[in-house]
Formats: C-alpha cells, sequence, structure tokens
DNA sequence: CTATTATATGAACAACAATTCATATGAACG
DNA sequence: CGTTCATATGAATTGTTGTTCATATAATAG
C-alpha cells in the first residue's frame, strides 16, 4: 500500500463528529424520496390538508399519511388541526433554502 | 370527502415540472446515505486517493470504490489520475453549501 | 511478459424503506 | 350512543440499495 498519512492526518485535523454526520445523512434521505419531495413542494405554495395532498399527488391517503409523519418526524412539516380535517405545512425556513441550493445543482448545464 | 378544490388549484397553479422534482430527489438520495456524506465530508478538506479514504474510514476499498462511482455520476466528486492512484475532490460549489444548509437545521435546538 | 499495486466492476446477498390493505382513532352531528 | 368523514397506524409485501466477494482493468517496474 503506498503511503498517505499525509491525507490522512488533514482529513483527520477537522474530522466531524460522527454524529452531526449521522443526523446530516439521515435529514437528507429524508428529501431523498420523490413522495416526499412532491409533498414538500406542494406545500411551498400553500397549506394542504390529507385529503387534498392524495388527491393532488393522486397517491392513496394511507401513503401519504405515511410520508407526512415521517415529514413531521424530521420536522421538515407541521400540521394543525381544525375539527376532522388535518393541515400541514412547512415547519423550517431552512426547507426552502435546501431544497433551492440543490436545483442550482441539478439545473446546471450537462 | 370534503372540498378543497382551491388549495388544489393552489398548488397546481405552481406546479412544478415533475422531472426537476425527480431529478432533486435524486440528489438529495445521493447526501442521504452516512458512508456517503462521510466520504463528501472527508474531501472538503483536501483530496485523497481512494485508498487513503478507505482506510480513514475503515472501509473495504470495494465499497468505497462504488460509493465513489455514485457521487461521480452525479457530478459530486471529480477525480484525476496520477500514476495508479486516482484523486477524488468535491466537484461543485454546491455540494458544500447544501450541506452546510442542512447543518443548520440538524443543529437546531431540539 | 510477469508481477505488483491501485482502482473498478459485476453478481449475490442482506438490510431497509415505500406502498398497500385492513383496521383503528378522533371529531362532529343527529 | 351510532354513524360518517378525515386521518393515523400496524402488518405484510415488494422494490430498492449498500456491502461483500471474486475478479477485471490499468499503470508501473523489473
Amino acid at each position: 500500500m503506498h503511503d498517505h498519512s499525509g491525507l490522512i492526518h488533514s482529513a483527520e485535523a477537522h474530522a466531524a463528529d460522527e454524529g452531526a454526520l449521522k443526523k446530516l445523512s439521515a435529514l437528507f434521505k429524508v428529501f431523498g424520496d420523490l413522495t416526499r419531495m412532491r409533498i414538500l413542494y406542494a406545500l411551498s405554495s400553500t397549506e394542504m390538508c390529507v385529503c387534498a395532498i392524495s388527491e393532488y399527488l393522486k397517491m392513496d391517503q394511507s401513503a401519504v399519511s405515511h410520508q407526512l409523519r415521517v415529514l413531521k418526524n424530521h420536522r421538515l412539516v407541521a400540521s394543525r388541526r381544525e375539527g376532522k380535517t388535518v393541515y400541514y405545512r412547512l415547519d423550517d425556513d431552512h426547507v426552502g433554502s435546501i431544497i433551492r441550493q440543490g436545483y442550482e445543482h441539478v439545473s446546471e448545464a450537462e
């Protein structure tokens, strides 16, 4: 094996704590699903009830509920109840920023 | 079913093209893995060869190679060859920005 | 050409995650 | 209370993805 202790030390010097990287990848994993991304995008214009989301996305109400729970667990969306209806909305200023940064990357020339 | 055509129209009004959302979620999916996140973080301080990365992360060389390919396919890293050795580095200004935005989210008070 | 070192790749396997289906909870109303 | 509508949840299933193992390519030296 060739020597590269220099590079490794350099990397270790600013070693991030594993915990932060774990949280980070877990967060991005939530964004890394088309269904959830579509939900987030839908909510970026207005709050919506579960019923409306599933109708809009033409998806099973149950599937949407499951994904909303994931989003909520990661504090990306919040909800309020009004009678039988539950309205969801984006719950963090960063949500928009993160998506926008990603968008800049994917929209670059091939 | 209760009526919410208003909400749906509002969402449809600014409807993103499905393609962009697909690309977006695919991009975030790449960030959504601890191994890849660790590689990206390691490379944020300096370029490294595959050998050094796998030693630093204490991972199989093959596993690292596989993940580097994923990262490269999404243009998140680039490589240069020097003899037998291949050095990888980050390949987009957005990579850092995206990770930083995510970091702000996860580092918020519980 | 052969041997050696660094990296890449294909196939198989194991772990995980998204959807579906059935059913449960929770609110409003008669 | 019983019914209806909106949402939530658990279990089963199916699809996807990361790692491992074996092997291939690529470069350099002898």
